[in-house]
DNA sequence: TAAAAAACCTAACACTAGTTAGAAAATAGA
DNA sequence: TCTATTTTCTAACTAGTGTTAGGTTTTTTA
């Protein structure tokens, strides 16, 4: 074999790059402290990577497309007939799954995004917009459907949904509630939103009051 | 008067450096760049704050506080009687209004949080803990009122509310939607939710499947 | 307008950054 | 084992970092 045990290596540096991007940004992270964290000398990352900003950028890339991919294989496994919450649902599970999976990759993502230079982070956009795109085809196919309100604004409920995502990583922690809890929750909020549908209990005098209320 | 003109130099400064941190991150943002920005030299910085690291905590501490005192005083203004989506929206429109007004701060905020030093991470934290304690007070109460299901996961609930509105700083931009409209329909998604309350439009003998289907 | 204070600049300090060339060590193939 | 290749290290270079001391300019005060 050619090259084999250099793979070891490179993983290792890698995952100690996006360990490192992750908790002091881009500009934050040296080259000697990811070396450290990887358990080789500043010298030695070049022989893998040629750059700070090659590593960056696999940082990057990888961050994503393991989210794409982890929604995208999901989705395909869904049934024709499946409903648009069916694939919210699924698609949030499936987004949970590849955070924690490799958490420090999609956080780097999220924390050095705006910090790098412009010609890395163009690339990138790309790759976002790409993710951006299965969520809007989720909800106008489902709304094509007449799944959705005819008023729903689509784009919006998409940018909250990709907002909070996005936050997920912030405060989800394995061990604590599960992602199946937290998909169907997530869910239940978008799709139902979280007002009680028979009016406030105390007064069952005002549910139709409140119910028009609510209309507005 | 004894300061007065420093006040203004002062701001330049402090307006200069939340730009810079918002685009570069902490350690990616120099002195040099803030003091260029700021139109004096690097130098010159040292006369109005002390370090870099006082300068960030600085930024920081206007950053959110602004979005607190602005949706603080919103909700005092509103009636007793208020319901829970009334305050949610007024919350949302006040927290949009202060990002519009001071984006570079509350944006330097979100991008720099996570590579600030532990002990300035650690004083902020606690102002952010507030912000959440805000909009989980406005959950409760309506919850306690009725107004929202049951076995709505209100933790939950404001996580996602609060991903979603820390990611409007992203892609709100002056100009196009106003900030009622987006508070209205952010809100909206929230209370209400996007599914079609009377099922699919196609098909009426499926009303009452689905609305049995998403009851569960 | 002269003296005092405030605001700013210059030049440098000690240090750290990314990166590189070449030597040294580890590994693989014969 | 000996050799060739791969992998790592050492040591250094240049450029740029936050910060400071002391001098200059501007503004305020009297």
């Amino acid at each position: 074999m050619k090259l084999a045990k250099s793979a070891k290596s490179q993983k290792r540096v890698l995952d100690a790059a996006a360990k490192m991007f992750r908790d002091y940004g881009y500009a934050g992270t040296t080259m000697r402290a990811i070396a450290d964290e990887a358990d080789l000398k500043a010298g030695s990352i070049y022989y893998h990577y040629k750059s700070k900003d090659e590593l960056i950028t696999a940082v990057l890339d990888i961050g994503i497309n393991a989210v794409i991919s982890s929604v995208e294989d999901a989705l395909q496994a869904l049934p024709e007939t499946a409903t648009g919450r069916d694939r919210i649902e699924t698609a949030v599970r499936a987004h949970l799954s590849a955070i924690i999976k490799i958490g420090d990759y999609t956080l780097a993502t999220r924390r050095v995004f705006g910090q790098v230079p412009e010609a890395i982070r163009l690339k990138n956009t790309k790759l976002r917009d790409t993710y951006g795109a299965i969520w809007q085809k989720i909800l106008t196919d489902a709304h094509a459907r007449g799944e959705f309100k005819t008023d729903a604004n689509l784009t919006l409920a998409r940018l909250f949904i990709l907002g909070a995502l996005n936050w997920t990583v912030e405060w989800y922690k394995p061990g604590g509630r599960t992602i199946d809890d937290v998909a169907r929750d997530f869910t239940a909020v978008v799709i139902d939103g979280i007002a009680n549908p028979y009016g406030v209990i105390h007064s069952a005098a005002d549910d139709n009051q409140q119910a028009q209320s609510r209309a507005n």
